[in-house]
DNA sequence: TGCGGCCATTCTGCATACAGTGCACAAAAC
DNA sequence: GTTTTGTGCACTGTATGCAGAATGGCCGCA
């Protein structure tokens, strides 16, 4: 049999995940539309959300809508209070702050199971990405950098091959996300950030890991001396 | 005026908090209840739910449940498959490792916060839980001494004061307790257990962070460890 | 007898309808 | 003038109804 189906693939052909058609639940899309909107800011901390409203704006029904806020809600971006529906959150600088120990913490540990773990492929493809910001930093693009520099943190992580980590990396770098927008740091302390990463991608190409998770850890401490200037 | 309302309660009068009628949302008891019966194992892992049978047997309409049903999707205890509903999530060993992973780089941040800012008091009230779980240990009660053990942990990141934190280890404790159920370890790794449980009860005491840490990842590797044989 | 296609059943996904709660504004009483 | 109580409105919480998709069984055919 030459069907599709046939255990022993072609050489050369693409591995059958890559045809799926991809079909989201509209509550998956609700739930990717309504982060975005909360980390990007069109949603304003502290304002509550009504129902019919956003459900008219997202051109859906009341019930998808409430179940991705609840989805929401457990990645901590809402707060459901009973009787008066979803509020966006505001976080206080302790809020960011914890989270940023724990953040911290997670990209430390992702570090050196990276170390462990990666392939070399994998880890090329992160120094790929290190080049990237090198470029995006030299031409002084902040959105880009910004962009490629959240890239390589989950980049590291997903080397850690730890879905669980993955996860709560994500949901943390999603709250983080939405008080970053905020700061734009000075030169200097771009400059500063820049050569952490310049000290994180020698450390993974050598595959040091405790040199990594240490380098990781000022980098996240300078990261959080960064927001509580601009708050 | 002596009515209720008044703001100077009489004297011996019990505070008025006292007789607030505990209003949980629906959402909040179908939360809770679901997840109890698939830590507990009254759902089998890899059983699919039907939400009109689950329902009837809560008591309750398929729209609160299924907002459930998200939010534990969040938690990781169920697996949302498209078309098909919500499935109990099943843990393979690697599953298990990666969360354990995780829970132990968490306690081990909890760990030295506690150390480091937690009051006299909070600490002696872990101490007093870790009297309790001697006593448990002393009498041979597994499942006392299983929840016991459990609180004393969750007290440990209580004291770190990071809300943030404290979830997160919720909710991987969470997925770790369905598996907890199961093993039921050896008198030897018992003892271990519970000289480990000393070891860290002495090094909270004499607020040596780095201590806690250490004995909390020896902690636990052993625990992972006779998940293993249990598997 | 084995395989493939068709059909019915079942269950999810989404929308809508209804009920209940809280809040704001206003009016009245002290 | 201040406080309090009543009433209307707006919005959430819950239930139900309806359409579409997937699965499993059954029958026909090779």
């Amino acid at each position: 049999m030459t069907s599709i189906a046939s255990t022993e693939p072609q050489a050369g052909a693409a591995p059958l995940e890559n045809f799926a058609i991809p079909r989201q639940s509209l509550h998956g899309q609700v739930v990717t539309r309504l982060r975005d909107m909360v980390t990007e800011g069109h949603l304003a901390p502290g304002q509550r959300i009504n129902e019919v409203a956003l459900g008219q704006a997202l051109g859906v029904s009341r019930t998808p809508l409430r179940e991705a806020l609840k989805t929401l809600a457990g990645e901590g971006l809402v707060e459901l209070v009973p009787t008066r529906g979803a509020v966006v959150r505001s976080f206080s600088l302790k809020d960011i702050a914890d989270s940023m120990e724990v953040l911290k913490a997670l990209e430390q540990l992702a570090g050196r199971r990276a170390c462990a773990v990666a392939t070399e492929a994998e880890i090329a493809h992160v120094l790929a990405l290190h080049e990237e910001l090198r470029e995006r930093y030299a031409a002084g693009d902040r959105l880009p950098y910004f962009k490629t520099n959240q890239a390589i943190h989950s980049a590291i992580v997903t080397l850690a091959d730890n879905p669980t980590l993955l996860r709560m990396h994500e949901i943390l770098q999603a709250q983080m996300k939405r008080i970053r927008f905020i700061g734009h740091e000075g030169v200097e302390k771009w400059a500063a950030a820049m050569a952490e990463h310049e000290e994180m991608a020698a450390a993974l190409a050598r595959r040091d890991g405790e040199a990594l998770a240490e380098v990781i850890g000022r980098h996240h401490d300078l990261g959080l001396e960064r927001i509580r200037e601009a708050y």
